[in-house]
DNA sequence: TGTACATCAGTGAACGCGCGTTCACTGATGTAC
DNA sequence: TGTACATCAGTGAACGCGCGTTCACTGATGTAC
């Protein structure tokens, strides 16, 4: 209550309405899974969190910076997911690739707004080095799990065309799979086993 | 000039302005790929065409019809592009799988408007059985392909299978090489070696 | 503990704007005789 | 070939709407003494 001094900055936003910084980034969230990143207007995520219109001015520069904002935190929860995906598989084997691309699968389908936003391009202006840089992040993660599959020591460009190959195909497959295309093109695909199979083709010598 | 009597019903829509309706739909593509599928107004459509707001509203009942009228154009053309770069090839061949590949993601490319409107998902409402019905016949393409290289007869479950998986991957690859991550995750990467790659790989038993 | 002051998160009203769509119209073209 | 009529593609003005952003403000909170 009256301690002061020292302040913990993670809860200095917390002032009046309780954080209305996160509140704002949640409303976003919420309003972009619900009616689509097109759909999304400071008026509504406004509505949604109680407040005036105004008020997310005092947190963000601009409608753009509240869609950043919330993209940036949304990858964040994806890494750590990703990375949470591992856990209990050993090392050097496939089946950890298989799990990461699961978990990304996942996520997509779990949060197509968000996977739409920051990689669906073309909503312009939302291109920020904080994102780029987020992304690179999660990608190092697999890098390293085909290093170890495959035996080299760090990063090799070997190492890198394979990792592009899985991050591709994992990518193009949340896309389609969002867009209900599967059950349309033949729907009997089991989706752990083909995750399995490709990685293990991609990663075979 | 004065011929009538009989008519070709493809310049049946010539009345006026010369076909309008097909200039629309080029007024709009050019719209969607410079500004984006969420710049696109009628408003701008009307503007590049020289016709007054309300003359669309003669060849399209609203806005969604406009766009889903240019993006079954686009997709007759992506199509075609595709059986046309088989020409040429032996059949059988992994190189034909790799040829419709390369076709993909050179449209996702030229056309990035048109590709992230069709599978972007997400642009409310843009759902059409037509849609749906094209991206089908070229899948079809897609897997015919595939079981003439594995040589199965007709279509599998496991030609299916594979067919799938190389869409995935080169869906994904078209995403990605739009939003120039490319360059960023490790420059040398050779499309054709990547393409040629993935499809042996897919394809071998 | 109590008071005076500074800070700044959130308000509410207003703005100018471009949008999608409608309406009654007009005028060029095709058709019947 | 010439005239009267029907058709309907395109007009231009208007509509109501929700948007993103601004502004001067207010009032709760934190701080200094």
């Amino acid at each position: 209550m009256a301690e002061s001094a020292e302040e913990n900055p993670l809860q200095k936003a917390a002032y009046h309405h309780g954080d209305l910084r996160a509140g704002l980034i949640e409303a976003t969230r919420r309003l972009v899974e619900e009616k689509g990143p097109d759909g999304f207007s400071v008026s509504d995520a406004c509505r949604l969190a109680g407040v005036s219109t105004a008020a997310p001015y005092k947190h963000f520069k601009n409608k753009n910076e509240m869609l950043i904002a919330m993209v940036l935190e949304g990858t964040e929860r994806h890494r750590a997911d990703m990375l949470a995906s591992l856990e209990g598989i050993p090392e050097g084997s496939t089946l950890r690739l298989k799990a990461l691309g699961r978990e990304y699968v996942s996520f997509a389908l779990r949060e197509p707004g968000v996977f739409r936003l920051k990689f669906g391009g073309f909503t312009d202006g939302l291109e920020d080095p904080r994102l780029q840089a987020a992304g690179e992040e999660t990608f190092g993660i697999v890098l390293r799990e085909v290093a170890k599959c495959i035996g080299d020591n760090g990063i090799t460009a070997d190492v890198r065309r394979r990792g592009f190959m899985l991050w591709s195909f994992v990518h193009g497959l949340s896309f389609i799979l969002y867009d209900k295309k599967l059950a349309d093109m033949g729907g009997d695909l089991d989706l752990d086993f083909i995750l399995a199979d490709i990685a293990e083709r991609v990663l075979s010598r």
